[in-house]
DNA sequence: CTTTCATTTGAACAATTGTTCATGTGTTCG
DNA sequence: CGAACACATGAACAATTGTTCAAATGAAAG
């Protein structure tokens, strides 16, 4: 980071009024480095395919895998991403896992998401 | 990719049906690749700050960088993504060049991404 | 036209990320 | 017990990404 202090634009009293009220909206940065982190699992097509899966069913890893023809292992790693974001939840059954949605925000943030690339 | 033809879980009859509705349901791989491809615009601290300044008001680079603490060039590259991926549209006054939100998709989704982390 | 200011852009670099492979854990069944 | 199955995990690798630096536009003023 660097040469960040110019004063620019000549209009300083508007700097002033904006700067306040950007420092009070702002949210703090543990929380922008949550909801980065939460969107970034968003930001993968495996993940996206896993979670519309989800979307139909509670399903085992070994069906996912084969749903979206990848590996187990692949599709493991992305589901303990999942898990630790708190966007879908497990439950064991005998030797089987099923992974199914945490909850509903899931389902609303991908139809904004899908909303707005189809415009 | 190997080993994702493996039979598992012995339930062959519910395989059958899962897969056809995921395959009627899931998005085209295009749309898919979209979707990443949107989230993953908010999925960086320096972008979501952007926002959030541009949830307050018009503003032009200079300002957004010194409101942030960064330099002008890291600024610009990020809302140069931004507008790719139109979620912000800019308007050029002079030597200054003003960006604002696009659409309200941005607030919505930014809204329901901090439902999901306050919890 | 030249200078100056505001912004953009390209190349380069370090850091992060997704998949693979190999191995480890946990459960059931014989 | 030991074998087989479903899944998790760690290390390694290639690919992607964010920032910086340097240089290039674009617009206004002298």
């Amino acid at each position: 980071m660097k040469d960040h202090t110019v004063e620019c634009c000549e209009k300083t009293e508007l700097h002033e009024d904006l700067l306040c009220r950007v420092r009070e909206q702002m949210p703090p940065e543990e929380d922008l480095l949550d909801l980065a982190e939460l969107f970034k699992v968003f930001g993968d097509t495996t993940r996206i395919r896993i979670l519309f899966v989800l979307f139909e069913a509670e399903v085992c890893v070994c069906d996912l895998a084969e749903a979206l023809r990848m590996t187990q292992s692949a599709v493991s790693h992305q589901l303990a991403l999942l898990k630790r974001s708190k966007l879908v939840k497990s439950r064991r059954e005998g030797k089987s896992v099923f992974y199914s949605l945490a909850d509903e925000h899931v389902r609303s943030i991908i139809a904004q998401g899908m909303e707005h690339i189809e415009e």
